[in-house]
DNA sequence: GCCAACGTTGGC
DNA sequence: GCCAACGTTGGC
């Protein structure tokens, strides 16, 4: 059982839209490390923060959970889409993803408020010049934060 | 809109 | 295989 933490533009894929559709595949994700998370190591179980990045107040927004393990990406093959990738064949994909449930709404917890505590200052999501969209979440840190969102 | 940080690309 | 140039991310 792991945790992570998975970044989302809320202008594109909300915690309401998870909510309303309980059930995604986590495609699109073109970045290597992030990839090799969702095949390699995340389970059916692992927990999720849902993080809205990208938008007026970014912070955690809710708890999510893998609910399929990793399978090719299907966007990678759709000729003229925006996630195509002419490299990728239906022998040898290049990209995958794995499908989370929506689990719950919490409060807003902001960014700022997570740098504050000194319990957090080693999560990879507060790192400087952090990118990925995907970042493993220590147990630690976990359990501290489901106690702060109250 | 700015800009630092990072990943990817492509010429050599 | 190096590395400069470029595009993207994402908080502020």
């Amino acid at each position: 059982m792991r945790y992570w933490l998975m970044k989302s533009e809320p202008a594109e894929f909300s915690i309401d839209d998870l909510a309303r559709e309980g059930h995604v595949a986590w495609f699109g994700v073109r970045n290597y490390q992030a990839r090799n998370f969702m095949r390699d190591q995340m389970r059916v179980g692992d927990g999720v923060l849902f993080y809205h990045s990208t938008c007026a107040e970014p912070g955690i927004a809710g708890l999510a959970e893998v609910s399929v393990p990793a399978y090719p990406d299907a966007t990678q093959f759709d000729a003229g889409g925006k996630y195509f990738d002419s490299k990728a064949t239906q022998e040898n994909p290049r990209w995958f993803n794995v499908e989370v449930r929506y689990v719950k709404h919490t409060r807003l917890l902001p960014i700022s408020e997570l740098r504050g505590y000194p319990e957090l200052a080693t999560m990879r999501i507060l790192a400087k010049g952090n990118r990925l969209s995907i970042t493993p979440v220590d147990p630690d840190e976990w359990n501290f934060i489901l106690k702060h969102l109250g």
